[in-house]
DNA sequence: ACCGGATTTGACCAACTGGTCAAACTCAAG
DNA sequence: CTTGAGTTTGACCAGTTGGTCAAATCCGGT
């Protein structure tokens, strides 16, 4: 392993390298699913030279995670309080949605491993996630005690956000296999934006 | 293996009991994630055993698969062209969402399965459910046209019923993880309501 | 050109996995 | 209580997988 001086050319190369192909291998076939040897090739490397810029496949997986979730999480972070409630919403609504037809190796990669029971990833899903998700459910409880929105549950309300723009990546598949030629993200904008909004005007 | 003869007591409990194990051991590890050993040993057989009563990993996941998806689907089906619109799709809903709280592990299943591309089951999609969805859009899309329903896109609107119902199961961890003490069940029902009427009851 | 650290690799290993097989055991019908 | 089909198992096998290691090669600075 290389000593923790700053990167070498190759080093950086080599890491970004082996990451993406992880991500593509990960996400397609699960951690248990995925081999070294598939992520190596992927890579451009041989194992053992893979193994030399990460100990493990765990370590692998771990340092991709850590690196994804902070992104993964930007469009609710971006959740104005002093923004225009409504307009908020359906802007935090697009900007889901296009994370999940910008990047659907990410969706699928966290999809795979919650739906396994999160064994690698409980952890940062009770912590920053929590914290996360409380601080902005607050936000948005307050915003339907004023009025601004038209009042539901503030958590629920956000998993039919991440379920309803992730389905569009995650089940990838069956919905091209149903929708056949006509492309799921050219009506999916204007779908969501018009279901968020009837839902979400305040009434009287 | 036993001759085709019709099935002997032993044989019916093992194959029922193998193939409540896979739905166990698979929707929660995946199919590459599964093993022969842990499924025979969550069906309190040996390994040989197993294999005794299915040839191989393979036959156990695609008899499983064409067991449920029929089950998976009746919701579905059971929407009736006659019935009044709104609560037609209303019960829908109701119905999916009950699916996702009676089956998880079914859900996982598929989940897990198209996640990952759906190796095993395009030809399922493609046929069967491609029809049964065809048929039901169609149903919709005449509701829509007939100002019984809010106009909007019949395919995504399905697709977003699956989405928001099955995620209550498929990301079971990371809504309880999020929710605390509250059980996601509680509200769930409501909330559902609340969004499709408010989607589909037809304006003016 | 030379040096020492960085990088790469072929050979190898132990654990695991899906699957086989012959021998042993069980059980219901005569 | 026999008998033969139905059932179960221990031993085994070949292929895969995550990971190791010493030796070989590369590369940037002098």
């Amino acid at each position: 392993m290389p000593k923790d001086r700053s990167p070498t050319r190759i080093q950086k190369k080599n890491r970004a390298a082996i990451l993406d192909a992880a991500l593509e291998v990960f996400s397609t076939h699960g951690f248990r699913g995925a081999t070294v040897d598939q992520i190596a090739g992927e890579a451009g490397l041989s194992k053992p030279n893979l193994l030399y810029y990460f100990p493990s496949k765990e370590a692998i997986f771990t340092a991709l995670l850590s690196e994804l979730l902070d992104t993964w999480l930007d469009p609710l972070r971006e959740l104005d309080p002093e923004g225009e409630p409504l307009e908020e919403m359906l802007a935090y609504v697009q900007r889901k949605l296009q994370m999940s037809q910008d990047f659907p190796r990410e969706s699928r990669l966290f999809a795979n491993e919650i739906v396994q029971g999160a064994p690698r990833m409980l952890d940062a899903l009770s912590t920053d996630l929590k914290q996360l998700v409380e601080e902005k459910a607050a936000v948005i409880q307050g915003w339907m005690d004023a009025g601004k929105l038209q009042p539901s549950h503030p958590k629920h309300l956000i998993f039919s956000i991440w379920s309803l723009t992730q389905h569009y990546a995650d089940f990838d598949v069956q919905v091209r296999t149903l929708m056949g030629e006509e492309d799921p993200f050219e009506a999916a904008p204007a779908f969501l934006d018009t279901f968020y909004r009837r839902m979400l005007t305040p009434t009287g």
